[in-house]
DNA sequence: AAAAGCAAGTTCCAAATGGAACTGTATGCA
DNA sequence: TGCATACAGTTCCATTTGGAACTTGCTTTT
């Protein structure tokens, strides 16, 4: 997740939490564990990437489920339809990381209320299917969406409008540069020859 | 998870994605909700972290997995107590966002597999246990930390020294800022009063 | 110093997850 | 045109997850 330029982090928990009250009330004594993972950790970049993922995610899916009654796979399909209209299951299964059958559940689920067009009846599965949001999907992407934005907003609110565009650029040049770091491993993998 | 401020991401999938196979190979055409996620997303900065979160963290943990037997949240146990010898699990739950069912469990099959010390067994559980690692756990976490810690610098290749320095301190802004912004929600938690 | 309160850890069990096998469609090749 | 391959989507089922209730022990109150 990071570099290792002096700090360190551990990483990857799940990406929401359930549990924590993560109510920001003291956490006064106690956590040093999580200085440790902050300024001592050979990994600090990801710690931190991964920390920030379950800051920003556990308040806003708990809300979701418990508003809305929708988990946190079928409501990432109806994000990703509304963002990439016509999209198919797998091309939500490789923008989110979430595995085909549990899209094919999430998908089914949110044609039965309603919120996705209903598909062509293809039993086997067939070939790539486009999925589209009905009006209903869209008018609670369009409720919740705001929430999400608001606590991105919220994030940043520690950084000036220069050190936002900064950490963006920084954050897209690694991302648009995936094709050359990710998926190289198992790390014995050892050089390409 | 990111900040809206021109681009966009939707956000969150599992934090680790047993299916895909990820290799770099083509992607070539094809995923353009991808493109979507990326710039034209109400959450551009979200979507970077979680997405950047699931790119490190999948082939890690696969890796972990097949290599050692171990799950996420055992690995995650491991490497926190590597850091930050002699901490609890609530301290783990908190700083990694697993439950702490979940982390008992994890914690339990350590000991027995004598990655960490056995504790003075304390049957209903008592009050907080202080938990450390065995030389042998010690061990695995020496023999697998290289593989977190490069994978973490092969992402950081397209960005220099410089911008790498830039990119922590970002990152560490925003998260020493935690306190004021997450836990927020739900959102319709209005004003203060 | 008993009682009440609280917090860490464990257990229980219903629900969700995800690997593997399968179904069915499209595409490439002979 | 027929066959083989690739691959999207589904189903199956064993494993894992995590909310809720419970146990235990520290800490505060009176």
């Amino acid at each position: 997740m990071l570099l290792k330029q002096g700090i360190s982090a551990d990483m990857s928990g799940p990406q929401t939490a359930c549990d924590q009250d993560f109510g920001k009330p003291d956490n006064g004594p106690g956590p040093d564990m999580l200085e440790a993972k902050l300024w001592d950790n050979p990994c600090p970049f990801t710690f931190r990437i991964n920390y920030l993922a379950l800051l920003y995610n556990t308040p806003l899916y708990n809300w979701i489920h418990d508003t809305y009654g929708l988990k946190r796979p079928e409501y990432v399909v109806l994000y990703s339809l509304a963002l990439a209209d016509g999209g198919s299951a797998r091309d939500i299964s490789r923008t989110s990381g979430f595995p085909k059958n549990t899209l094919s559940r999430a998908i089914k689920r949110l044609e039965l209320m309603g919120l996705i067009e209903a598909r062509s009846k293809t039993p086997g599965g067939g070939r790539k299917q486009a999925l589209h949001l009905s009006d209903k999907g869209r008018a609670l992407f369009n409720e919740t969406l705001p929430a999400f934005a608001a606590q991105e907003q919220r994030m940043l609110t520690a950084l000036s409008q220069g050190e936002r565009q900064m950490l963006f650029e920084l954050m897209s040049k690694v991302v648009i540069a995936a094709n050359d770091w990710a998926g190289g491993l198992p790390p014995e993998a050892g050089p390409t020859n």
